[in-house]
DNA sequence: TCACTTATATACCAGCCGTTATGGAAATCG
DNA sequence: CGATTTCCATAACGGCTGGTATATAAGTGA
């Protein structure tokens, strides 16, 4: 019996695409939030019924976890890039640009899924809220370690905290995620963008 | 006739507080957002009956609304007196400090009633988030006022630009608030104040 | 062709949502 | 006192929520 991975399934086969189907949920997840976005505004944008999506998905949190997985892997992956440049002000241009980009892409929505998610919610939802908070919390240490390597590299005068930078960043692309949710053009994310690197400490 | 500006009513008299109700409804609010409460989270936590809060509020949306007046009445009055500081410095300052102690303040919820519900929501509650929004953009106005003033003293170098430090502000507070609600210490909190001001342009 | 497996479509479930009608209790006015 | 006005408590409303049972369609392999 040999393996085969690129076996044909063997009963009536699905009728649509599950990556192309995810994608439209995670548009949802990402324009209304996991609480906000109904299992009706999901199948209508998935073009699917409901046990299709029950199916193929599991439920409402399952399919939300794969959304976000599928954020992470298309959407921010900038950010995991950002950390591999040289000096910790390319990691900051690059991290202050590519959110720039994210968030000012007709194509988006506006502002963060992670952001969105991860402020409040109704009870049922808190353990979707602590999923997200984890996975920013990973992010965040990530650009920690980053920053303290930086620090004894040479590339912040002595009296700049790593955990403070990083906090700080943070914030920037926090709050340029609200702004953009709120409505913020992109020439106004410019200008946020170009104030804090002006604001970078050292050259 | 006379007029009697402290009558007496004729019916019986509500049995509850309307201020102290109205108190407890913010919280509610504050902790999961407008679509994250429901009316049953709301008339436990006021201590009153469903007829009652129609009677005395209206609706869940005019409920809302008062208490976000009641939020910028009592919780973010620091912002507006904020901007009399003489100094831009002064101003970001205080703003800051400000932030840090509400958002650290275990009396409150976690994070910024604005920032919650200005984020995302289903369609209903689009009216909601509007109103927010407008209330926050109306607060950046006049931090963009302010900011203008200072550099027209001289409280900049040449090359800053006062609608970048507007927004540059304005995203230390959301990024504050995201970071708060996602659990961040008061002590985390104060690390990114310090490090905001010691980026803050001059002296 | 026939059994078997899987996907789809319809209809439905219990439960919660915001909101309100109804009936009685508590106050003032005449 | 009775009449009137207002508030409280119960219980219900239609509609929507996430989730499913049932029946049928569309493929496979023998």
């Amino acid at each position: 019996m040999e393996i085969d991975t690129a076996t044909v399934p063997k009963g009536r086969p699905r009728e649509f695409c599950v990556d192309a189907a995810l994608a439209a949920a995670l548009r949802v997840f990402w324009s209304k939030g996991y609480e906000g976005a109904s299992m009706a505004d999901l199948t209508e944008a998935m073009g699917i019924t409901k046990p299709s999506l029950y199916a193929a998905f599991g439920n409402k949190e399952a399919l939300f976890n794969k959304a976000l997985d599928l954020y992470e892997r298309e959407k921010t992956d900038y950010m995991r890039a950002a950390l591999d440049a040289p000096t910790a002000r390319g990691v900051a241009e690059r991290l202050m640009y590519g959110a720039l980009d994210m968030y000012s892409c007709p194509e988006n929505p506006n502002g963060c899924l992670g952001v969105i998610n991860s402020v409040a919610c109704g009870a049922e939802a808190e353990c979707i809220r602590e999923a997200v908070v984890a996975r920013s919390a990973t992010a965040k240490q990530a650009m920690l370690e980053r920053f303290t390597r930086a620090k004894d590299e040479g590339d912040f005068p002595e009296d700049v905290d790593p955990a403070g930078i990083a906090a700080f960043l943070t914030a920037m692309n926090q709050g340029m995620a609200v702004q953009a949710g709120a409505g913020a053009t992109r020439a106004e994310l410019e200008r946020l963008v170009e104030t804090g690197l002006k604001l970078w400490p050292g050259r």
